[in-house]
Formats: C-alpha cells, sequence, structure tokens
DNA sequence: CTGAAAGCGCTTACAG
DNA sequence: CTGAAAGCGCTTACAG
C-alpha cells in the first residue's frame, strides 16, 4: 500500500497535522521536528495525495485544454506551449482533442467540470461551454469568439489577412483566390474579411473556396481540386492556414503550375514543423508561444478571482516571413 | 456554490445513499426515485465530483501521457490517438512535454504520481521512472526500451531501417549517410543497426551523423550543413525521422544538389503532417494510430492487474512510402 | 511549537 | 427498496 501521512506520523512520532504542517511548509515548526518528518518522508518514500488535497482545498490546479486535434502543427505547437507554460506555473494539464465535433465537446466538458478544473482553455468553436459559465468557470478561447464575456486571444488576423493579400497584389497577382474554413469560425472570418476590403480596395473581385471539414484530408484535396477546373486563371493565392496551402502546392505542381511564376501563395501559421519541412513557403507567422502565454495570464487573473479589467479580445502581433512561393 | 450530493438528497426527499446509487446505477431502487432524484439533480444542475468519488475508489481514471513534445508531428500525432482512446474508453488524460529533460520528467513524474495516475504511457527516454516501478506503477513505453519489466511498444524500427537502406542500395546509392538522433536512444538505435547491416553486406561503409539535441532546430542544421563539407560524395541519405530528412533537403537545394538525381532521400515516421506538406518524400511510415491502440491496450491490462502474459515488445508494422525523393 | 477534531464530497458495507 | 455510519487522505481552525 501506498504510505499516507498518518505513517509518516507514526514512523517519526509526531501527529499527522505536523506532517502536514512540513509537507506545506506553514506554521512554526522546530528545524528538528521537521528533519525527523523528513526522514520518515524518504524512508516511507512517501509523497502527498493530491487528490485528497484537493478535495480539502477545492482547488485542482487543473487546466483543461480543448483542441481540435494535436495532429494539425499549429495546435500541436501551441498546445505544448500551452502545458509548458502551466508546468512551470505548477498547474496540471488535461488535454481533449475535441476534432471540432460538438458531441465530443460536449462530453469534455462535463469531464472538465467533474474534475474540478480551475480554468478551460479553448482552441474549438465550442459552443457549449456557455453553459457552464454560470458557474463561473474560468475560460478564456484562443481564436474563436465564444461570447460576450470570455476574453479572446489571437493573432492579429485581419492585419494577417491584410498583409497577405497585400503582397500578392504588389507581386502582380491579377485574381486572388481565398482558400479558407468555413465563415463561422470567427478566426477564418477576419482573415477573409482583411482579403475581401484589400481586393476591393483594388477593385478586385473576391473568390472564396470554403474547406468544410479541416481534418478530412480527402475533401480538402477535392475542394482545392476545383480551383484548377473553375479558375484557371487564378494566379494568387492566400490559404488561410499553411497546411491548405500545401494541398494546394501539391495540387498545382500535379497541374504543371510554376511557383511562383504562374501562381503565388501565402499560408498562414508558420509552425515550427512547416518552416522546417517547408521553408520556401511564404506565410503569415503566428506568435503562438505568445499567444499561449497571453491564454494562461489571463486564465489566471480569471482564476484569482479578478473578473474585472481583462480585455475581450486580445491581438498579438503577426509576421509575414517570405519565401520563394511569392 | 456548486451542489452536492446532500443537496439533491434533500431536494429529492431522499438519503445522499441513494443519489448515490442512482449517479452509479448501482443495487435497487424504484423508477419512482430514480426520477425524483434526476429531477432534482436536473434543475440544481448538479455534476458529480469526481475528485471525491477518486478518492474513495483509489481509481483516478487518469493516463498520465509523457512525450519529448507535441510540437514534433510524429509526438503530435500520436498523442492525438492516445488521448482520443482515453477519451472513448473513459480515461482521462494529463499530458506532459518533458523535451527529453532530465529534471522535467522526474517533476512530471512526481505530479503524476501525486495525482494517482492509473497508468503511465512514456514516449521519452525516461529512467528516473524505474524508481516508481517498486509503486507497481502500470507503464507501458512508446519505442524506447526502459528495463526489462516495461512493455515496449513500436513499429518494426529494424525492418524499418532495412527498407530504408535497400532501397537507396537498389536506387543506386554509392555512399549512403545516415541521420540519427544519439545512439543512447533505443529506437533510433534498431533504426541505425539496419542501416550498418545492411550497408555491410554490401561491402559498404557506414557514415553516420548524429543530431544530439532533437529539439534544437539550430542545432540540427549545423551538423547537417557538415556533411556537405565532409562528405560531398555522398548520394544518399537515410534519416531517422522525417524532420532530419526536410532538414537536408532544404540544405541540399541551397547546395544545388538536385534531388533525386544528385542525392536520394529516404525519411522516417510519415506523419499525416509530413505526408501533407512534403508529399514528394520518401518515407517509412509507422502506423501510430496502431501504436497508440496496442500502448493502450497493454497498458489496461497492467492496470487491470493482469500483470501476466503481455509481450515484453510489441513490433507493429510499417511501410515504405514512395516519393520522388528516391 | 504541536495535537485532536472536524470536514472536503463522495461510496460502500451493513442494517433494516 | 432505502438510510445511517464510517472512511478515502488530506488540511485547517482551534486549543493548548
Amino acid at each position: 500500500m501506498k504510505p499516507k501521512i498518518e505513517d509518516v506520523a507514526r514512523l517519526a512520532g509526531v501527529s499527522p497535522t505536523t506532517v502536514s504542517r512540513v509537507l506545506n511548509d506553514r506554521g512554526y515548526i522546530s528545524n528538528q521536528t521537521r528533519d525527523k518528518v523528513h526522514d520518515a518522508m524518504t524512508k516511507l518514500n512517501y509523497f502527498p495525495n493530491d487528490v485528497a488535497r484537493s478535495l480539502f482545498t477545492k482547488r485542482s490546479n487543473l487546466i483543461g485544454i480543448i483542441m481540435p486535434t494535436t495532429t494539425n502543427p499549429f495546435f500541436g505547437e501551441l498546445t505544448f506551449h500551452l502545458e509548458n507554460i502551466c508546468a512551470s506555473l505548477g498547474y496540471k494539464v488535461l488535454l481533449c482533442n475535441s476534432l471540432n465535433q460538438k458531441d465530443k465537446e460536449k462530453k469534455y466538458l462535463d469531464m472538465l467540470m467533474r474534475n474540478q478544473v480551475d480554468g478551460i482553455i479553448v482552441g474549438t468553436h465550442n459552443l457549449g461551454i456557455l453553459n457552464y459559465q454560470k458557474q463561473n468557470l474560468a475560460v478564456v478561447s484562443i481564436d474563436r469568439y465564444l461570447s460576450e464575456t470570455i476574453p479572446v486571444v489571437s493573432s492579429d488576423n485581419y492585419e494577417g489577412g491584410k498583409l497577405a493579400t497585400e503582397l500578392l497584389i504588389r507581386k502582380g497577382c491579377k485574381q486572388i483566390v481565398l482558400i479558407d474554413g468555413v465563415k463561422e469560425l470567427e478566426k477564418s472570418y477576419k482573415r477573409r474579411e482583411a482579403y475581401i476590403d484589400t481586393l476591393v480596395r483594388e477593385v478586385k473581385v473576391p473568390i472564396i473556396y470554403e474547406i468544410p471539414e479541416v481534418f478530412n484530408v480527402q475533401k480538402q484535396q477535392e475542394i482545392i481540386e476545383n480551383i484548377f477546373s473553375e479558375h484557371p486563371e487564378a494566379d494568387g493565392i492566400f490559404a488561410t492556414n499553411d497546411i491548405f496551402a500545401a494541398s494546394y502546392i501539391t495540387a498545382a505542381k500535379r497541374h504543371g503550375k510554376k511557383i511562383p511564376e504562374d501562381v503565388k501563395i501565402v499560408g498562414y501559421d508558420g509552425t515550427e514543423t512547416v518552416r522546417t519541412v517547408l521553408p520556401e513557403l511564404t506565410t503569415i507567422r503566428q506568435p503562438i508561444e505568445l499567444i499561449a502565454k497571453e491564454a494562461i495570464n489571463i486564465l489566471l487573473r480569471e482564476i484569482e478571482g479578478e473578473f474585472t479589467d481583462f480585455p475581450h479580445e486580445t491581438k498579438l502581433p503577426i509576421s509575414l516571413l517570405e519565401g520563394s512561393t511569392t
């Protein structure tokens, strides 16, 4: 059996109270007692039971992270940073990959609540979460508008979309196509909005392809394929994530299009993986680590009960990485 | 305040015992009572506190997953599958990104023990874990030999290394270089062993470059750069992961080498991300989802106390994906 | 500086 | 079919 505080107390010849105090470095304890207790703990190979502790303190130090899937390099990298920062602050991470499926999100949310998480960071367009707002649960959203009261942290999507579109125009593209996710997701919307605004200002016509099931590779390829038959004249592509951009590049090569001579391409995200695997891709780089830091920063302030002065939107600066696809 | 069982009991006019029985569907309860309890639960928006439950049952239904980093597409994808399977079986995942750093691994391990995880899946060369074996904690390792008693699940690394090397030989490469991690990691070793065996059989000389800090991109690039000055004659590259392969490709292009004419390249892993972003890369594909399934399968058997008949090594079949880099 | 007692929110024998 | 009591392993007022 695992040793418990009582076992340590007995071996050290003190009360459980005293052991607990040593453990938490709380109140006055004589050095002699402290040493006795420490000795007993090492002898028994004791480590405290955080479940019991949480039950009493009502603080789990657990953060729930709900992402579509860590398979996607953006979310994989974001999850890494979130977890890493949490760990450095003494928080533990319960990971949830919802694949953006509503039923899964609901189940995960229930699970997180039952496990008494102190807060949740959401990277999905999870609306079920609104039902839990009344429990005044601390929540921060990455890149998605969920409600008036849930803070959103994101890259400056409008600026990113503007930069990407302007670059393509500057490079002489006449017909610029947007490859985007579906419109309901707020993040896509701002990038798209900037694309449309910028094109319209130049008296150009927006052409938008929507990829509904972001994590269905085949579907994605089918839709991209349509661009070549429906808009063979397209000479500029702004993809709202690098995976879309890469898929387009593959298809373009198959169609004998030269990059960047025949068609120029800009992606979005600029993850470490894509920068290593496809360094030639011009892309808008998100400050992923910074996004993670800000999100946790705000979440912790919510947890500490400062439901006051944090901003509803936090837009972090993006940067343009120019490769050879433009 | 969050409602508790007692609140539900009071509202339903029954005892806490009865509510607990309804909750767990345990023992006999009249339908009428069950309905009353359910009504009260919805009225109060009650959900059970798993922390309290765990304390009593001594089952947390928590699985700890220790990976180097989900930033890496292989581990990001593996983590996704592991978590997904866990969720479908009612287990929750505590995520740890250790970056292969010993001090972090030790801290994570402590944390997992304190949180009473039912089992741990390790994707790092975490040796500190051996100290916990006495606690007879359920552990499964992915790809790394940790001890005689810890089951290892991996792709068939030797076969993969053999396939890769043989392909390069068959394609006419005279001087084949291996880009590998450091030798201590068992996984690398088998792939390397196969590379060496296969070359020696053909009376060729192995040339091995070791990349010590796998997650330090710059260091990685420096070492790869050396290949061009030290072995300009190299016309075949077997990289033990796709990221190394991609880094080499980038460098080769910079050096004006044509692929596959001047140099042929085979990677390892074949993650979804790399297959999408760099589909031209020839690689050995690991059955990542299968690895996840097997690992959890074995872990659950350990947890259920069947410390009997599971194999120490489980090697899952790899497959060769031929792109245009060979 | 140290200890006895109560309680965190559950579940499970044990009675009835 | 239902309830009172004890206990999971901890922590924290409250005494002393």
